[in-house]
DNA sequence: GGAATATCTCTACAAATGTAAATTATTTTG
DNA sequence: CAAAATAATTTACATTTGTAGAGATATTCC
């Protein structure tokens, strides 16, 4: 039976972002190589980035898996999962859950072009094509 | 000369928010007065409200005022100011700034009604004409 | 004035987060 | 094989966040 996801959805900290998007796009992969690809931005070390990738898996965001000499990382959860965690958390926390206004307020804080406008409008017509049916 | 906010907005921890909303209701506040208004909530004691307001007058979220025997509070960033930093931080964090795939996560996070729809149509709607004129 | 009440101030402390050096083990390569 | 390069392990440490107790002060009420 498929269910509904029960757990609530993950929170990452900034750091962790970084990370997993790295991971993400690299997935298996191991510490070395995410390192290297967060070094121009973030500069971090190994080390840095190893101790974060092993508190992620110790919190259950990845998976680590040893073998023989290189230790192989694999994301737990999927972006959307942690998309969706993170924008609902904003939504409770700032917004008291409330929609609309969090919307009105991202249509505010950007200067959105008109073809912005229009696919997020795309959206919202299919989405309510989506409800109808 | 009007300048374009250039300080980045604000972004507020779990508990910081929290106290702000209760701020933003009640002020001029007192601490004792917004521990008796988060109490039933949260179950903060007075010294952990006190600590975390002081806090946050340290970080320039509030202002504090001391006349005799009170200590009055005052917010220093607007709800639209901290709800802005806390979705641009998410935007940037979460969905590498890109805007589409954000409301796309948002209509699917939750089952919209088709009045919250309508709504939010509405608020496009209303963008869009404003960036004709 | 003393007891009760309301506030404030100071100090504390554990957990989470950001960051990394030092040391050790392993592998590659001249 | 010895040297060089890689990767892993261990340990550390400062800062931020969440949470609060204890003691000092001022205020009010009997």
């Amino acid at each position: 039976m498929r269910m509904r996801s029960t757990s609530k959805p993950p929170e990452l900290t900034r750091a962790e972002w970084k990370i997993i998007k790295a991971v993400w796009d690299n997935e298996p992969c191991t510490a070395p190589a995410i390192q290297e690809a967060l070094f121009k931005q973030t500069a971090w070390t190994y080390s840095t980035v190893r101790t974060l990738m092993d508190r992620m898996v110790a919190k259950g965001l990845m998976t680590s898996e040893k073998t023989g000499k290189m230790t192989l990382y694999r994301s737990r959860v999927t972006r959307q999962q942690a998309q969706r965690g993170e924008l609902l958390s904003t939504l409770k926390n700032a917004f008291n859950g409330a929609l609309t206004p969090m919307v009105q307020c991202l249509i505010d804080a950007r200067r959105l072009s008109e073809t912005e406008l229009a696919e997020i409008e795309a959206l919202i017509e299919s989405k309510k094509r989506n409800l109808k049916k």
